[in-house]
DNA sequence: CAGTATCCTTGCGGATACTG
DNA sequence: CAGTATCCGCAAGGATACTG
């Protein structure tokens, strides 16, 4: 993929997105970016079929709440399927759905690349925040 | 990439962003999905060198304020350069970096599968709120 | 076990007015 | 022109306690 190709396939993707009428592709891609989201959806890729407090277990730091939220809203974006058993004590069973496997593999390369270049962001914080710092204490 | 190829490199990715100490990875991909950053990213991209009221000009929407806010933050994390030619009238451009040209070329798999999947994501929603609207009016 | 309910803080997004 | 300053509403994220 050369430069100019790089160009032609971000505009038409850009101009799809902005012709995005009632805002849900970009609200895809923001929920993507939410805090437990791209955990869930990749422990669930790589786990399958699991339980609420199993996935709680799996993932350090999550409280029930944020859970509950993250696979609520992953569910109401078809990325995740919710299947509950109807038992007592109550037994809910969370896995991807095939268009959520797609997700997954679509971030593959994103996460990389930013994985890949973490130097370079941490860099170009440090010195954007000496210089910041540095006007204000003029 | 076959399945199990998937579930292998996530699982390395996912292992990378969890040990994510300072949680600059994430901020990253946080700020990625945030309103007017992929807009900019892909203007800057297309055009090249631009100044601040160019880039509001040729991005339906933004206020002044959420550019500024935007440029910022895409200029601490590298991704955005900044020239300000100390003129008056002030004169100031933006670029994107080496950095946030790479981010543009890996945003465009992902945009591109969003836009194809969008009616699977319309249509996941559909179905769940008619759900929850069902039981809530029992 | 799989959630709600409640309360809180933070930051996004936006409108409007002002300035070097 | 390229921003600040100030206001607001809203949702994300979190801590803690309670429930069928």
């Amino acid at each position: 993929m050369d430069n100019e190709d790089v160009l032609r396939r971000s505009q038409a993707a850009c101009d799809a997105l902005s012709a995005d009428d009632d805002g849900l592709k970009r609200e895809v891609l923001t929920h993507a970016g939410n805090r437990w989201s791209l955990g869930v959806v990749h422990t669930l890729g790589v786990a399958g079929k699991l339980r609420h407090a199993e996935i709680g277990r799996r993932m350090h730091g999550v409280t029930q709440r944020m859970l509950t939220r993250t696979l609520r809203q992953l569910e109401r974006d078809g990325l995740v399927v919710r299947h509950d058993h109807h038992e007592v004590p109550p037994r809910v069973e969370y896995e991807l759905s095939e268009i959520g496997m797609g997700l997954l593999v679509q971030m593959i390369p994103l996460w990389t690349w930013v994985i890949e270049n973490a130097e370079g962001f941490r860099n170009a914080r440090q010195s954007y925040d000496l210089q910041v710092n540095a006007l204000t204490e003029e």
